[in-house]
DNA sequence: GATCTCACG
DNA sequence: ACGTACGTGAGATCG
């Protein structure tokens, strides 16, 4: 004997739904994508699976509008219409089912139900089935047969009728559960049987009359008020009986043989576990993960033994240093499309010569690049970079593509990994190799078809590869170094440091180490007692903005303040500037092109983007950059981020002043302060200014008052005044913070995509912060769109103009240029010009140039 | 390795 | 009542 396992989907996962429903917030996977239903669910199949061991399967789902909703309109009318977030649910449910290997079925117009019904129907008739139905719904006992049998669910557990048993409980045939609803209705599914008459009475009068129609047969035998409502409403019994009657007629056109339960996909049960953060149900599976670890490729110690098919091909070449330029080549990995070799490091010219008018795929292009330069082999362009379209697309790497084979389950070592272990695993290392180069090519299309989806595709092939190699060229460029002028200053820090901190021991009265917060804190607040500020985790709030306040309180405090500037500029920019320089005497940083959240670069070994400019002492470092030709050309862009929300917000004030070439925080001081322009002090600018920041980052009374020093109430007042004067800026902010909770990313101007995760956040606090996060990524985002486009085309007018001069340096809204004096006139309308027309905005966009003989002067 | 501090836009 | 401005990198301390 053959048994069946028919499954109710529907109510399993309207149960499981409503089961956790009720307590108001249901559970989510951090993307925000709702899980409740699909846990109770899965938990349930998972249990059948265990308890019943079927041989076939099969669950059915409700689908499109159903026949008996066409025929009668009130049927479950008045029901609570299904929620979107158990809608959204249900289509998981049934590519879980898939890869479980349990076949589901759904066809309209007809209900689980009948589906049901219908495979009951052919085991009844089947002497080889049996068949068990699962569900909470009542309305299935109809099915029961000497072959069939159904377990009802109930809150914890379940009942299992078979004909005997349902006979016990209810005293009549499974079938008469037709003429049961007929006559007492089912509120649930607004059927209306006969108004009066509940189950009980039902219950008699079929045990009596055993069917509807020998109730009405015998009609004159039922006495009193129930024959009276009977009569009444004889029609409304007949037609709940038809409606209460499951069609078993279903054109499937199945056998048993197509619900054979198979076995399960692990790999994308995983994946879908995975994406719905079910971690307990992915514990199960932890020694079942089927990997893929294994690959056939050929090594080539000749380069003629490669034969390429097709025109694509992808490459792939590690380093033994993440930083690429003094990095060495550890191996090459080549694929096309059938065919995959690993070719030893000696081989890179060659292999290059080999796929050098190809379309070329690869990891991290500016590597490559950078790779090819310092080996003096001609340079080539690649077609598709990996690591900048899964950047684009939110994908999570960190420069080591490990992270996304890892992500299908392909089992390489991490970058991290191979170098502590020294690259020793040499035959794991090929294979390793053969892997990505072979994840390169094939995963390019669908990484393609999602930028072109999510309309990225421009913003991928015409502005971040064609950066990719102006970044290259800057890096590889680099900034001179004058280490003498580093000398003198990391000298005059000393004796000033020397000097400051003998002070310091002084007032304080004993030598501790300045350095530590831990220490620096005790010293001032409990030892000297000078008012206690905020607190940290560990002790006492000591940074500078904290010291500030407190700077008449006691003498050293400014002394502190002195050590700490000096301290930074000798740690972070003189020695540590000194120890990146290579042996030409340049510093070579590298620009991250795939790692900020905004599409901003940044800049590593060192950090060139953050040397000092506000204070005079530290301004100093910059003595010590130096161009390589003859002057740097600095030019950087004048408000792009407000003038960027003056586009975005179409606020008529702004635009209008920005159109005018106002100062901007002179004229929203005088807004703000209700004063002519010209009365605008230093103070009320510079409070404009600190508001109008504010505002880009999605500020609070609180905050600006913290940082203006004045009460959160003044601040607040501020901020409410800058949104009565600039009301589209305020509407602008409402609207993206609305759209971000709705869409759950925000864009650029250019369409870069960031989703904020944190605005499903329980936390009032994270969630605020994706507000903030929603209402700043366009503006900086765009900003970083903007200087990025600037610069590809700053680089090909170069190149166009066969000009020599290099840009060198890019922070955020300003370009520097190592400047040869013959082109200095030349340089200088190129860029300014390209820089101010990249883009058409509905204001102008404005950039202003500086010039010097080091970096010092060029501002 | 987390924390604090500070450099930049 | 919560805790308080966006995006970065890096050095020093401390457990």
């Amino acid at each position: 004997m053959k048994r069946v396992i028919l499954v109710d989907g529907n109510n399993l996962m309207f149960r499981s739904y409503y089961a956790t429903a009720y307590s108001g917030s249901i559970m989510r996977n951090s993307k925000g994508f709702p899980t409740n239903a699909l846990y109770g669910f899965i938990s349930m199949i998972n249990k059948i699976i265990n308890e019943e061991k079927p041989e076939y399967i099969a669950v059915a789902f409700d689908v499109g509008i159903n026949f008996r909703k066409q025929k009668y309109d009130f049927y479950k009318e008045g029901r609570q219409t299904t929620p979107d977030e158990l809608k959204m649910q249900m289509p998981i449910a049934r590519k879980i089912l898939d890869a479980m290997g349990i076949k589901y079925l759904e066809l309209e117009p007809y209900e689980a139900d009948d589906i049901i019904g219908t495979l009951a129907k052919m085991a009844d008739l089947d002497p080889e089935y049996d068949a068990t139905i699962i569900s909470s719904d009542r309305d299935l006992l109809q099915l029961i047969s000497p072959v069939v049998d159904v377990k009802l669910l109930k809150q914890s557990g379940y009942i299992k009728y078979n004909p005997e048993t349902f006979f016990q409980d209810y005293g009549i045939e499974p079938i008469k559960i037709i003429d049961l609803k007929a006559l007492a209705g089912d509120s649930s599914d607004n059927i209306p049987g006969v108004k009066g008459i509940g189950e009980k009475t039902a219950l008699k009068l079929l045990q009596e009359h055993h069917s509807l129609e020998g109730i009405y047969d015998d009609i004159e035998s039922i006495k009193g008020k129930v024959q009276e409502k009977l009569i009444q409403d004889k029609e409304n019994a007949f037609m709940s009986k038809d409606i209460a009657t499951i069609y078993r007629e279903v054109p499937l056109n199945i056998t048993f043989e197509e619900i054979k339960y198979q076995k399960e996909n692990t790999n994308a049960l995983i994946d879908i576990y995975e994406d719905l953060e079910f971690y307990s149900l992915l514990k199960n599976f932890e020694k079942a993960k089927a990997v893929v670890d294994d690959i056939d490729y050929q090594e080539i110690n000749n380069i003629q033994d490669i034969k390429l098919i097709g025109d694509e091909v992808s490459i792939y070449v590690e380093l033994d240093n993440e930083n690429y330029h003094k990095a060495n080549v550890i191996g090459i990995a080549l694929s096309d499309k059938e065919n995959n070799y690993y070719l030893n490091k000696e081989l890179l010219k060659e292999v290059i010569t080999l796929i050098r008018d190809k379309v070329i795929y690869t990891y991290n292009a500016k590597a490559l690049d950078i790779i090819l330069r310092r080996n003096n082999i001609e340079q080539i362009k690649v077609n598709y970079d990996l690591m900048i379209g899964a950047y684009l697309t939110n994908a999570f790497i960190k420069d080591d593509i490990a992270f996304l084979l890892h992500q299908e389950r392909i089992d390489v070592e991490f970058f991290e990994e191979m170098q502590k272990n020294n690259f020793s695993n040499v035959a794991k290392i090929k294979k390793d190799l053969v892997l990505k180069s072979r994840f390169i090519y094939d995963t390019r299309d669908t990484y393609i078809n999602e930028l072109k989806k999510e309309e990225m595709y421009e913003l991928f092939r015409n502005i971040e590869l064609p950066l990719t190699y102006v970044l290259a060229d800057m890096e590889y460029f680099g900034v001179k170094i004058d280490s003498e002028r580093i000398l003198k200053i990391q000298e005059e820090a000393q004796v000033k440091l020397d000097i400051l901190s003998h002070e310091i021991y002084n007032m304080a009265g004993l030598e501790f180490n300045i350095q530590s917060p831990k220490q620096l804190g005790e010293v001032l607040f409990n030892r000297l007692g000078i008012a206690k500020g905020k607190k940290t985790q560990k002790g006492y709030k000591t940074d500078a903005q904290t010291l500030q306040k407190l700077r008449n309180r006691h003498p050293i405090i400014e002394k502190i303040l002195d050590y700490r500037n000096y301290s930074k500029i000798l740690s972070t920019y003189t020695t540590s500037l000194e120890n990146a320089k290579f042996s030409d005497g340049k510093i070579h940083t590298i620009f991250k092109q795939t790692l900020t959240r905004t599409g901003r670069l940044s800049s590593v070994e060192p950090n060139l983007q953050n040397i000092p400019i506000r204070g005079e002492e530290g301004r100093k470092v910059r003595k010590a950059f130096l161009p390589t030709y003859d002057y740097f050309l600095s030019i950087d862009y004048s408000q792009i981020e407000l003038r960027i929300l003056a586009h975005i917000s179409q606020s008529p004030e702004l635009i209008e002043a920005f159109r005018r070439d106002q100062d901007i925080h002179t004229k929203v001081a005088a807004d703000i302060y209700g004063v002519e322009e010209k009365d605008v002090t230093k103070l009320m600018r510079s409070t404009a200014k600190a508001v109008i920041f504010g505002i880009v980052y999605g500020i609070s009374g609180f905050g600006l008052g913290e940082n203006l020093n004045i009460t959160p109430k003044e601040a607040q007042k501020f901020i409410e005044k800058y949104y009565e004067l600039y009301p589209g800026v305020k509407r602008y902010m409402d609207n993206i913070i609305k759209e971000a909770y709705d869409t759950g990313v925000v864009r650029t101007l250019f369409n870069r995509k960031r989703t904020i995760e944190e605005l499903n956040n329980k936390n009032y606090m994270i969630r605020s912060s994706g507000e903030r996060i929603a209402l700043n990524t366009p503006i900086q985002g765009t900003s970083a769109d903007i200087i990025k486009k600037a610069m590809v085309l700053v680089y090909e007018e170069f190149q166009k103009q066969n000009i020599q001069s290099k840009m060198v340096l890019q922070i955020h809204d300003e370009l520097v240029i190592d400047c040869l004096a013959s082109e200095v006139d030349k340089v200088r309308e190129i860029v300014k010009n390209v820089m101010e027309n990249v883009i058409k905005l509905s204001v102008p966009l404005k950039a202003g140039i500086a010039m010097g003989k080091d970096l010092y002067e060029a501002k």
